[in-house]
DNA sequence: AATAATATTTAGGTTTGCCTAAATATTAAA
DNA sequence: TTTAATATTTAGGCAAACCTAAATATTATT
């Protein structure tokens, strides 16, 4: 009933490693974990033991049903947490990321709901991720990737995906926040680079930027 | 600079048990910590050897000035959690503990001068214990147990030591909590129970429990 | 002061989660 | 399809933090 943060951490970066791509590999999870791919088969032999996870030997592997339910209980944890620390103590978009996981380990169900409950149950993290409920539902936002909207079509940005210091420090610079409204106005065809508008403003990104982002039209 | 959730514990339960008694004996330690001597004298070793601990074999240990500023920011992380807990969060008096046991491990100093600032720098957790502020200065309390308190003299409750579910559970039977201003009307030669009035209806309580409460004249 | 009782430490073992190096499977290239 | 490259697993080890049982110190008792 109760895991190890080693135990916690597999599981969820399997799940978000799923997401998209049905199966993972053992290499992807030891680089996103940062440990060896020994490890990783190590870990595989014990979850998959205790029913965490669907498992044959040189075929990648999934979550079981028990296993979703335990990685969407830390997913939840980890961005209530960044959350309260975005929301209630001010930390910058790019700090509240490591602390949250630290403080998604800590496992008590009824801090969590208290939590949840005085944070007025929020939808999103403050990247846009969806925050799951106490019963585990996940509500899926109806987003498209920025780089998939059409030209002059206004659209709000709802989420970051694949977060990182760098990408969140980018956003940053360029005043590219959750809930800004722009707009595509051309797409350079030398090299896809993407102009976009915003409150007026023309920014330039770049292609792989505009995969990060995701958007929903106003 | 870095210290595990083991290495934490230790020091936080050597900081408990030495105030009073100056030094700490491996059997105390271990029972305390719910773990067997041997295991102590492992660790005693261990810390001793990072020169957080003074240490010779067969004869107890103390603090070191480094081993005790970690201590203290550990039980800094630990009260300032119970009180966001109690105040925040609505939890109760006796649940408070088990839950910041977890997050005091926490090891962020941000988070923590955060939190204290979001708090408003209180000045002491729900059970009355002082909350060392971030440069580790502790604020002692000048209150006095309620068993040296005078016959009829009205003093406030400030602090309930040797805390245990099982004694904050009783006290919320009783209906004593902090801030409660109370007075002895009787102490009883026979086995030194006290009658103790708090708002004008009378309290029978035991001499191990006036010796577990610190009280401040007013 | 000698012996018994108690406290502490040492010795040797276990589990968890990690590692490197070697072996085996799978996939890609010639 | 045979060989080369890559991915995965197995084998054997290591450190942290715990354990039991045995050895050694200290303290208390007669």
């Amino acid at each position: 009933m109760n895991y190890s943060v080693s135990e916690e951490n597999y599981l969820k970066t399997i799940f978000h490693l799923q997401e998209g791509s049905d199966t993972v590999s053992t290499n992807a999870l030891a680089e996103k974990l940062n440990t060896k791919a020994a490890s990783v088969t190590d870990m595989m032999k014990k979850l998959s033991g205790k029913g965490l996870l669907n498992y044959t030997p040189y075929y990648g592997f999934s979550l079981s049903n028990e296993g979703k339910k335990i990685a969407v209980s830390v997913v939840r944890r980890h961005r209530l947490w960044e959350y309260f620390l975005a929301s209630r103590l001010n930390f910058d978009w790019k700090e509240v990321h490591s602390v949250a996981e630290e403080l998604e380990h800590v496992s008590s169900k009824k801090l969590i709901d208290k939590l949840d409950e005085y944070l007025g149950y929020p939808q999103t993290d403050p990247h846009g991720d969806p925050i799951p409920d106490s019963k585990g539902r996940v509500s899926q936002t109806q987003a498209i990737r920025l780089v998939d909207l059409s030209l002059h079509q206004p659209a709000e940005i709802l989420q970051v995906i694949n977060q990182s210091d760098e990408i969140l420090e980018h956003l940053k610079e360029k005043q590219l926040h959750l809930g800004i409204v722009l707009e595509i106005k051309k797409i350079h065809a030398f090299d896809q680079s993407l102009e976009i508008k915003r409150k007026n403003k023309m920014v330039t990104i770049t292609q792989e930027l505009a995969k990060s982002l995701l958007v929903k039209t106003v």
